[in-house]
DNA sequence: TAATAAACGAGACGGTACGTCGAGTCTTCCA
DNA sequence: TGGAAGACTCGACGTACCGTCTCGTTTATTA
């Protein structure tokens, strides 16, 4: 092949990875615009020619490190206990609580930021990042008793990712009531008695057992209810 | 005043607008971390010295930009003829065709890298921008027939802000069909496009079978209003 | 005027002066296709955009430093004390003294590089420097007693700085034995260190006299002749 | 011998030859310090460690040159009819047509300025090139009638050379009144009026055709005298 | 006829300096 | 005395070469 035949040294992948992990500790500690290409070369003990070599851009450089997976920590599996607003309502928790993490939410925002100025780096982080969790969470709702059709599915996820990503980016905790009723919207819809967000709103439940909607749906808001 | 009786020399109003047409101009342009103060300085024909005179930093300036309201041709206001599925669903097209624009998307875009890189940016950008856009959404869903409670108005009101900021941030569009989808999410919860979807719940097929779109709003909003 | 009414901080002398200085000092040290003007900024506490700004390039930075006088230590004053051979003997010997050291000569070499490199440069310092000293020697020529014509004197004058940056330029000292060579060379013509080296052609002793011209440079002559 | 017994691939002649000659055409066409071994070398053909595996640094690289002849188109050599003045006005001539080609000029400013910076290069250049053009020119006037000694044919040689040199560097065209008033200094000494430069000296004729042997030089020196 | 070893082209490597651009500060003049 | 113009220091940019170091290939010599 013309690749295994080409002369010259070959590309040290030692160098290559000091240079990601570099780049993803510079991300952390100092934002997407201030990255700094020096900065980076000289963390990872590598002349700036060659991070230049191989990554034409800043934005080039950042959408390896999501392929190499450096800045996913959020890709954690959605259980499936068999009820599934209680498994999302725990996968959520823990997203949150990896977003609540300083060094974890610095890299988002810096991501957040990359993927605004950059369609390539969007493009990337879509596919490479949030799409793949969007998927997992979209999958676990169409496995659900209620078998939510898939752009629903997606819808959902979305909601659920969007809305995370939103507070991330105007700095408001996500709190436990606060994915309580998110997840109270998604599985049901206008008819939000809430996960126990709500208080003294009994009836609220009865309209959602009124509802007599799906048993599906029945089952899952069961599930998180505090009283059956 | 001691403001009125200061001597010299007054504030140039023209100037201070120059600025600030000059920023989003550039916001829009080039983004926000090509955002070079010479240049605005240059366009608005002010010196630099007068640019920081008055905001300390980028994000000062960026964050004046929104509180002017430059940025925002997004709070355009709920309707509300009594559906509030419909009118949400009204509000949600007219919010994706302004997105749709490519100035107005690079523009929320660059602000959103801006609300990344800096607190002050991202508190300024909720308070003045989003937090009012989302309370009029909540509002509007606190006032619909099924009264959904404050907290979950809240959360359906980012969920939706929040789908429509991810998928302009990864550049997925938001087709009409996304749309609905996301409507059906926070309006019906997990009975998706119809009831039928789920495993055994014979009530939902119909629902699901009338599918189309308008219909299906329709009697999806009736599905899920509590009392007909 | 246009100059004195412009606008704007003006142009810091001592900062000119301080590069000016660095320029001269690096020139010395490195030579000057090592010159770093990352090093003279530094060495002269500006910023590299200050050089730049006013010195295009390292050739046009050199060429002020020549224009200044910083690197002409070599314009001494040619002595008259109405014997021209006996003048231009002692100030060749002065002249041979101060390339002896090792900085001017370092200078000069530097300065030749950088002739031989940049037309500017050269044309600086051929009208600023080595053309005054030229002048000033050649001045002396044509005031002595044998009138010697103004070409004459020019190519003369040129023999005698060219001879001695030649030996500069290829590492042969001026040995006063050459000092004294190279006097005999533009004052006796053929005739060497005596006229009687010649091969008892007597006739040429008479030209030589003949010439009527000088009883100056027969005295001058003399003077340094071995035989009277 | 231990070189001819050494195993291995043998040196590439053909290699050494085109490293030798893309240096001479970058030296013509870029100077001394704009040289790159990376353009060499691809000019060549070559890689960059067979550059480097022969010659260490960029001065050793044109010291080679210089020694391998292809920077002396200078060494031609000095006639010898009989009348030394007109055999090296005639060879001044010949020489200040190379130094008119732009290419050769380039070349030798370009050694100038090697020589200006490498001690190695310098001595090479000496050695190799003027050392030998000077000692033909010396020689020459040894032999000639007047017989020059040898200090003085030196120094008059290195007047000669040193002049032209110094014109080369300091962009002054070496015009036939030069090369004369030059001849003339040398030759002539103090009594010089110019030989060609000077108009209606009849006598001049004279003493060109007198050639002859020691009277030529004689005569040579009257003929440019304005009175006999 | 192998095995061995040096030189070859190619080109990636850690570095240094380049010349440019922009940030933010500090004058100087004008209105 | 506010504001334009613009020079200042500083630091990062992306590029060009430096001289060194693998690579795989080619060509001699030696076993």
């Amino acid at each position: 092949m013309s690749d295994s035949s080409r002369r010259g040294r070959t590309r040290s992948e030692t160098t290559r990875l000091a240079i990601l992990e570099a780049t993803r500790d510079e991300l952390a500690a100092h934002g997407y615009d201030k990255l700094s290409i020096d900065r980076i070369a000289a963390a990872a003990g590598a002349g700036k020619q060659t991070v230049y070599r191989w990554y034409p851009s800043k934005s080039a450089l950042v959408a390896e490190c999501v392929l190499e997976g450096y800045l996913s920590p959020l890709t954690n599996p959605v259980p499936d206990t068999g009820d599934a607003r209680r498994d999302l309502r725990a996968w959520l928790d823990t997203f949150a609580g990896h977003l609540a993490r300083p060094r974890t939410s610095a890299l988002i925002r810096a991501l957040a930021a990359a993927a605004a100025e950059s369609d390539d780096v969007a493009v990337r982080f879509y596919e490479d990042v949030t799409g793949s969790v969007e998927e997992a969470v979209a999958a676990r709702l169409r496995t659900a008793q209620d078998r939510r059709p898939g752009a629903m599915a997606t819808a959902a996820a979305e909601a659920l990712i969007g809305a995370m990503l939103y507070r991330l980016l105007v700095r408001q905790p996500a709190t436990p009531e606060f994915l309580d009723s998110l997840i109270d919207t998604v599985f049901s819809g206008t008819r939000g008695t809430g996960g126990g967000t709500d208080s003294g709103t009994g009836g609220g439940t009865d309209s959602s057992t009124g509802g007599g909607t799906g048993g599906g749906t029945e089952r899952a808001t069961a599930a998180t209810d505090p009283a059956p």
